[in-house]
RNA sequence: GGGCUCGUAGCUCAGGUGGUUAGAGCACACGCCUGAUAAGCGUGAGGUCGUUGGUUCGAGUCCAACCGGGCCCA
C-alpha cells in the first residue's frame, strides 16, 4: 500500500517534512559517501558577499548552482562543492561605519583598528547565518560544515602565497598614477567598481580665461602682428575645483584654431584663441574674426597661472626624467613657475569644448600622462584625499565640489570668466556611499595583467560559455583591453597586503608568502598568538632589514576583495601548504555560474590569477546569468521598494515552485522579469498538474492493491501504454541532452509537455482501465505504465525540485522496496531505453489527439454535448499511413469523442456533408453525424442519469468504492430510457440495485431536471458497506 | 559617446541552416466536460514579428541604419 495521497497538498509544509528527512538520514552526506572513488566534478562557489541578506537574485544563482551538481551526482560522479563566504571588504566596513554614525576614515582610527574589524567580523557572521538558512531551505546542496571563509587566517595566508609567486616573476609594482579616489572612504576604486557608480549629476560647464603672455615663450609667426591687446586662451571645464591645478593647456596640433575679439561688458577690447570649429557653439554675442592659425604652431605659447600655488603656501612639484631609467619620470620638488605652457595633445575633442583643454595633471589620467611627456608642473596637494582644500585660498576648507562656485567667483572678480551654464552628464560616483569619485594621483599597487594578455586571450578559448556570446563578446572584448590590476586598497577590514618596507633605506621592499617565511625573518618583532592577520596586529609585525639592518614595516594597504574571491581555487584548500591532492584533483573546476556583471568581477579576478599562476583556465564550463528585474522590467533596488523578498514566495508556493520557475521562464543568459504571480501559475499549471496524476494513481493503485514489486512487466499491447513509454524515453534522452549541455531550460520545458501529455491523454485515455473492476492484465498493464513514468518522473525532476522528487520516490519507491535506495537523490539519472521510441506511434497519436480535438469542436459547433453518444465519425486523411495510424487507435479517438464508429474518406467530395458537422484546420478535416436515433437518445439520457448520480455519491460523501442502491421516480420517457440501459447505469454508478420506487427514510436524494423531464433520485450505501473490487 | 544583448498577442515565452494562413501558456468572453485535478476541452477576440531601408521569386528569420529596454565601458 501506498501512503493516501491528497489532491490538495501544501508545497511548502511538504517541504519541511523533506529537510527534516534529509538531516536525519544524512542524505546530503550519504550522496558523496556513495560516490567515493567515482570520477569527481568540481563546483567552485563564487563566495557571495554576506553583508545583507540574500535576495531572490541570490535564489537564481544558488539554485542554477545546485541543479547541475545534482543532475552529475545522480550521473555517477563524486560531485565536489565547497561553500563559500566572501566576508572582507569596503561593503562590510560601510554598514559597520553606519552602525557607529561615522562619516570618515579618521573616525575609524580614533575608535581603534581592533575594535572596527572585530564588528566587521560579527557583523558578516550575523549574516552569513541567515544565507545558510536560505541555502539549506531552497535545497542547494553544498558543503557548509567545512566553507572557505576569506577571513581566515589560512585563507589569507594563501592570498599572501599568491602574491609572493606573482611578486617573484615581477608582476607586481607600485604606480603612482591617477585613479578614481572616493573622498568619503578614503580609497581607490578599481575600474569594475567604478563602472558600477555611473549617475547622472548637475555640474557647472564654464569658460575660463587663461592670460597669454606675449613676453614669454613661442609667439606664433601669424599672431606676430597683431596690435597689442588681452589676448586670452579660452577653455572649458565641468570641474572648476580642478583649475588651482592647471599647469598647462592642450590644443590639437592638426586642427585651425581662430583668433577672434569681442567687446566686453565693460566696454573694453579683447581676444580670444579657440578652435575655429568650436566657434559657433561656444561663443554668444558679436565677435570678428581676426585671424587663424593651426594648433600646432600655438605650441610653446606661454601663458599666466589661474592661481600661481607659490601664493597659496602651496607646494609645487615637476616631472622630469629619472636618473635612474631616463624613460621613467620622477615626481620632484619644484619652484613656483612664472607661467604654464601650451602643450598639443591628440585627446583633444572637437566634439564639444573649446578645442582648448585645461590640463591638471594631478586630477586625470589624460592630464597625468600628458604631465609626464611634458615635464609639466604638477600641483597636487591643496586638495587632501578627504576632498577638502587646504591651503591659503578664499576657498580653503571647502570639500571640492563645494568649492566649485567660490573658485568661479574668485575667477569672476579678476575678469578671467567668460561664461557659466550647467550641465547635465553621466560622472562617476562611489558605489557604496554615493559620493562623486575624484580623480587623483597617488601611489597604488599593481598587478602587470597587460603582460599576460595573450595567455589570458588564449586561455579564454578553451572555456565553455553559456551563452556562449559571452566568450567573444563582453568577456572577450574585456580581455582584449586588459589594464593592469589596481588590487590595493586603503582601508582596514581586508586581506593585508603581505610586504615589508625599510624605514631607512626606503627604497627595500619585501613580499611574505607565508607565515612560516614571516618567522624566519631575522628580528621578527610583534607576532602574537592567538594569532589575527587582520590589521592593526599585522601592522605590529615588523623585522630587520637584510641590506641596512633598518625595521621592515608592513605598508598600510589591505587587498581588493576581488582578489580574495579570484584566490578560491587555492586558498579554499589552504593550497600550497596543505591539501596539495585535493587542490590537484579539483582543478579546474567543471562548473562556475554567476550573473553576467561577474565579468569584470570574479569571472575575472578567477581567470586573471588563474592564468597568472598556471597559463591555463580554471573553470570549463560557466552558466553567466541575466539579471533578475521587476515585473515591470525596472532594477530591483531597496530605495524604490521594489525588491521581492525570497521567504515571502517561498512560503506561499514553496522552493520547488521557485526554483522550477526559475529555470524555465527563461533561458539562463536572459534577464528576467520576475513577477510573483508567475511563480503561483508554474505551481498550478505544472507543479499541481504532476501531483494530481500522481495522487490519482496512488487512489486507484490502492484500492487495486497493486505491488510494483510483485508485478511482471506488461507486453505493451496496449497502443497507448507503448505511446507513452515511447514518449517517456524521447523525453529521458531529451532531458539528459540537455542536462549535459548546460540548459536546464530546455530540459524543464520538455518536462513540463511530457506531464501535460501524461495528465491530458494518458491519463484521461486510460482512466475507465483503472476503475474498471476486473483485473485483468490490461488494468496492471496500465498500473504498470504510469507507475513507470511517475518513477522515472521523480527521477528527472529530481535535480530541479528536489523536494517533490523526493515526496513521489519515497511513496511509490521506499513505501513497497525498503531495499531501494534510500533517496531519490542517491539514484542513478535515468537512461533512455531508444528501441522503445516509436516516432510512427508517436505522430499518429498526435494525429488521433487533433482528430479529436476538431471532432470536439465539430461537436460545440452543432451544439451537441459530448455526453450524447453519435453514429458516427468521418476524417479525411492524406495518405493510407494516416488511415492505417488512426485504424489503430481508433478507440482512443471513438471514446475520446463519443462516437460509436470511424470512417475515412480521401476528398471530401466523397462527404455528403448533409447530417453532418464538420471542423477543419489545415488539411485535417473531421465531419461528426449529428443524427440522433432512439437508441443514441436514450443511451445519452441514460448518461446524463449517470452524471446526476455520480455527482450526488460525491455530495453524499461515499468513497468512491462503495456499493450502492439507487432508485428513481420519474415519468415513461425516462423511465423506459432507464430500464433499458439499467445494466449500464448500475455498473458506472456502482448500484447493486436500481428500482424505481420513491426514496427510502435516510436515503440521499435529489430532484433533477433532463431534458425537460423530471426525476427524483435516491441513493444509499449497500448493505454491508462492501467496496468495489 | 562606444561595446554586448534583448525587442514576436495585454503578460510570460516558442519559432535549426529564409519557404503555405506566425504558435503555446496565462489573462478575457461564451459554451462544454468531469470517479484524479486548484484542472481539462472547444469557440471567439487579441499580431503592420520595435521602425525604416536593402538582399531575395520569397524575410519574424540574412544585411544596414535608427528607436527603445537591460548590462558593461567611457
Amino acid at each position: 500500500m501506498f501512503k493516501p495521497v491528497s489532491s490538495k497538498v501544501s508545497f511548502p509544509q511538504l517541504e519541511e517534512r523533506i529537510l527534516r528527512f534529509w538531516k536525519d538520514a544524512r542524505i546530503f552526506e550519504k550522496t558523496s559517501e556513495a560516490r567515493e572513488g567515482a570520477p569527481q566534478f568540481t563546483l567552485y562557489d563564487g563566495p557571495p558577499t554576506v553583508n545583507g541578506s540574500p535576495g531572490i537574485h541570490h535564489v537564481l544563482s544558488r539554485v542554477y548552482k545546485d541543479i547541475i551538481p545534482r543532475y552529475k551526482t545522480m550521473k555517477g560522479f563524486s560531485v565536489f562543492r565547497k561553500a563559500g563566504w566572501d566576508t572582507h571588504g569596503l561593503p562590510v566596513e560601510l554598514e559597520v561605519e553606519k552602525d557607529l554614525g561615522f562619516t570618515n576614515k579618521a573616525q575609524i582610527e580614533e575608535y581603534g583598528i581592533a575594535q572596527f574589524n572585530a564588528r566587521c567580523r560579527e557583523s558578516v557572521l550575523r549574516y552569513l547565518k541567515r544565507w545558510e538558512e536560505l541555502t539549506d531551505r531552497i535545497g542547494f546542496w553544498l558543503d557548509m560544515e567545512h566553507p572557505y571563509i576569506t577571513f581566515d587566517n589560512d585563507y589569507i595566508e594563501s592570498c599572501w602565497w599568491i602574491i609572493k609567486q606573482l611578486w617573484e616573476k615581477g608582476l607586481v609594482y607600485q604606480g603612482y598614477r591617477v585613479t578614481p579616489h572616493c573622498p568619503r572612504c578614503g580609497t581607490s576604486l578599481s575600474s569594475h567598481e567604478v563602472a558600477l557608480g555611473y549617475g547622472e549629476a548637475q555640474d557647472p560647464s564654464v569658460y575660463i580665461k587663461f592670460e597669454w603672455d606675449r613676453s614669454r615663450g613661442n609667439v606664433p609667426a601669424l599672431l606676430a602682428d597683431l596690435s597689442p591687446a588681452p589676448t586670452y586662451f579660452l577653455a572649458w571645464t565641468t570641474t572648476p575645483w580642478t583649475l588651482p591645478g592647471n599647469t598647462a593647456l592642450a590644443v590639437a596640433p592638426q586642427a585651425e584654431y581662430a583668433v577672434v575679439e569681442h567687446q566686453t561688458r565693460q566696454g573694453t577690447t579683447e581676444r580670444l584663441i579657440m578652435a575655429q570649429a568650436l566657434l559657433w557653439a561656444a561663443l554668444e554675442g558679436e565677435y570678428h574674426l581676426l585671424t587663424t592659425v593651426p594648433g600646432k604652431e600655438l605650441i610653446g605659447c606661454q601663458y599666466k597661472p589661474l592661481f600661481n600655488p607659490g601664493d597659496y603656501s602651496v607646494p609645487v612639484q615637476r616631472f622630469q626624467p629619472s636618473p635612474t631609467d631616463p624613460a621613467k619620470k620622477d615626481l620632484v620638488p619644484g619652484s613656483p613657475p612664472e607661467t604654464y605652457p601650451v602643450i598639443g595633445g591628440d585627446f583633444v575633442s572637437m566634439e564639444d569644448g573649446t578645442g582648448i583643454v585645461h590640463i591638471a595633471p594631478a586630477f586625470g589620467p589624460d592630464d597625468f600622462e600628458a604631465g609626464q611627456q611634458n615635464d609639466l608642473y604638477f600641483v597636487e596637494d591643496y586638495v587632501n584625499l578627504q576632498g577638502r582644500i587646504v591651503g591659503d585660498y578664499p576657498f580653503a576648507g571647502q570639500f571640492v565640489k563645494d568649492a566649485d562656485p567660490l573658485v568661479m567667483s574668485s575667477l569672476e572678480s579678476r575678469g578671467l570668466v567668460y561664461r557659466t551654464d550647467t550641465i547635465s552628464h553621466t560622472y562617476p560616483f562611489c558605489w557604496r556611499c554615493e559620493t562623486p569619485l575624484l580623480y587623483y594621483a597617488k601611489p597604488s599597487w599593481y598587478i602587470r595583467t597587460t603582460a599576460f594578455k595573450s595567455e589570458l586571450i588564449s586561455a579564454n578559448q578553451e572555456i565553455d560559455w553559456h551563452p556562449q556570446y559571452i566568450k567573444y563578446g563582453r568577456f572577450g572584448d574585456w580581455l582584449e583591453n586588459n589594464v593592469d590590476w589596481a588590487f590595493s586598497r586603503e582601508r582596514y577590514w581586508g586581506t593585508p597586503l603581505p610586504v615589508w618596507r625599510c624605514d631607512q633605506c626606503t627604497d627595500q621592499f619585501e613580499c611574505i608568502g607565508g607565515l612560516d617565511e614571516l618567522r624566519s625573518r631575522p628580528g621578527l618583532q610583534g607576532l602574537v598568538e592567538p594569532l589575527d592577520l587582520h590589521r592593526p596586529f599585522v601592522d605590529q609585525v615588523t623585522f630587520q632589514c637584510s641590506r641596512c639592518g633598518g625595521t621592515m614595516r608592513r605598508v598600510s594597504e589591505v587587498l581588493d576583495a576581488w582578489f580574495d574571491s579570484g584566490a578560491m581555487p587555492l586558498a579554499q584548500f589552504h593550497y600550497p601548504f596543505e591539501n596539495r591532492d585535493l587542490f590537484q584533483r579539483s582543478y579546474p573546476a567543471d562548473y562556475i555560474c554567476e550573473a553576467i556583471d561577474q565579468t569584470r568581477g570574479w569571472f575575472y579576478t578567477l581567470h586573471a590569477l588563474a592564468t597568472l599562476l598556471f597559463q591555463r583556465p580554471c573553470f570549463r564550463h560557466v552558466i553567466c546569468l541575466g539579471h533578475i528585474l521587476d515585473a515591470q522590467g525596472e532594477k530591483m533596488s531597496k530605495a524604490k521598494g521594489n525588491v521581492v523578498d525570497p521567504w515571502t514566495i517561498i512560503a506561499e508556493q514553496g522552493a520547488d515552485a521557485l526554483r522550477w520557475y526559475m529555470f524555465t521562464s527563461t533561458p539562463a543568459g536572459n534577464v528576467k522579469r520576475f513577477a510573483p504571480s508567475q511563480v503561483k501559475e508554474v505551481a498550478r499549471r505544472f507543479l499541481s498538474t504532476l501531483w494530481n496524476t500522481y495522487s490519482f494513481f496512488v487512489l486507484y493503485a490502492n484500492i487495486d492493491r497493486f505491488d510494483p514489486t510483485t508485478v511482471q512487466a506488461p507486453d505493451y499491447s496496449s497502443e497507448l501504454d507503448r505511446w507513452i513509454m515511447s514518449e517517456l524515453n524521447q523525453l529521458i534522452a531529451e532531458v539528459s541532452e540537455s542536462l549535459e549541455d548546460y540548459n536546464p531550460t530546455d530540459a524543464g520545458r520538455r518536462i513540463e509537455e511530457f506531464v501535460e501529455r501524461l495528465s491530458n491523454w494518458y491519463v484521461r485515455r486510460s482512466r475507465r482501465r483503472f476503475w474498471k473492476s476486473e483485473s485483468d492484465a490490461d488494468k496492471l498493464s496500465a498500473y504498470f505504465t504510469l507507475y513507470g513514468c511517475l518513477v522515472t518522473l521523480a527521477k528527472l525532476v529530481a535535480p530541479f525540485m528536489p523536494f517533490v522528487a523526493e515526496e513521489m520516490y519515497q511513496n511509490l519507491v521506499r513505501s513497497v522496496s525498503p531495499g531501494a535506495e534510500e533517496s531519490v537523490h542517491l539514484c542513478t539519472f535515468p537512461q533512455p531505453d531508444l528501441s522503445r521510441i516509436d516516432t510512427a506511434l508517436a505522430a499518429d497519436t498526435r494525429l488521433a489527439m487533433r482528430v479529436s480535438s476538431l471532432g470536439r469542436a465539430a461537436r460545440s459547433k452543432a451544439g451537441i454535448k459530448v455526453r450524447q453518444p453519435l453514429a458516427r465519425v468521418v476524417v479525411r486523411t492524406r495518405s493510407n499511413a494516416e488511415k492505417e495510424g488512426l485504424q489503430r487507435l481508433a478507440s482512443q479517438v471513438l471514446e475520446e469523442l463519443n462516437v460509436k464508429d470511424i470512417g475515412f474518406v480521401r476528398d471530401e467530395s466523397e462527404l455528403d456533408t448533409a447530417g453532418y458537422s464538420v471542423a477543419a484546420e489545415g488539411d485535417c478535416l473531421v465531419a461528426l453525424s449529428t443524427d440522433i436515433s432512439h437508441e443514441l437518445k436514450e443511451e445519452g439520457l441514460a448518461r446524463e442519469v449517470v452524471h446526476r448520480l455520480q455527482t450526488m455519491r460525491r455530495n453524499a460523501g461515499f468513497d468512491i468504492a462503495d456499493y450502492i442502491s439507487t432508485c428513481y421516480q420519474a415519468g415513461p420517457p425516462l423511465a423506459r430510457a432507464i430500464e433499458n440501459q439499467a445494466d449500464y447505469i448500475k455498473q458506472e454508478t456502482l448500484s447493486r440495485q436500481l428500482t424505481r420506487q420513491s426514496p427510502a427514510e435516510g436515503d440521499y436524494a435529489e430532484k433533477h431536471r433532463i431534458d425537460g423531464h423530471e426525476i427524483t433520485l435516491g441513493i444509499r450505501r449497500a448493505d454491508g458497506g462492501v467496496s468495489a473490487h
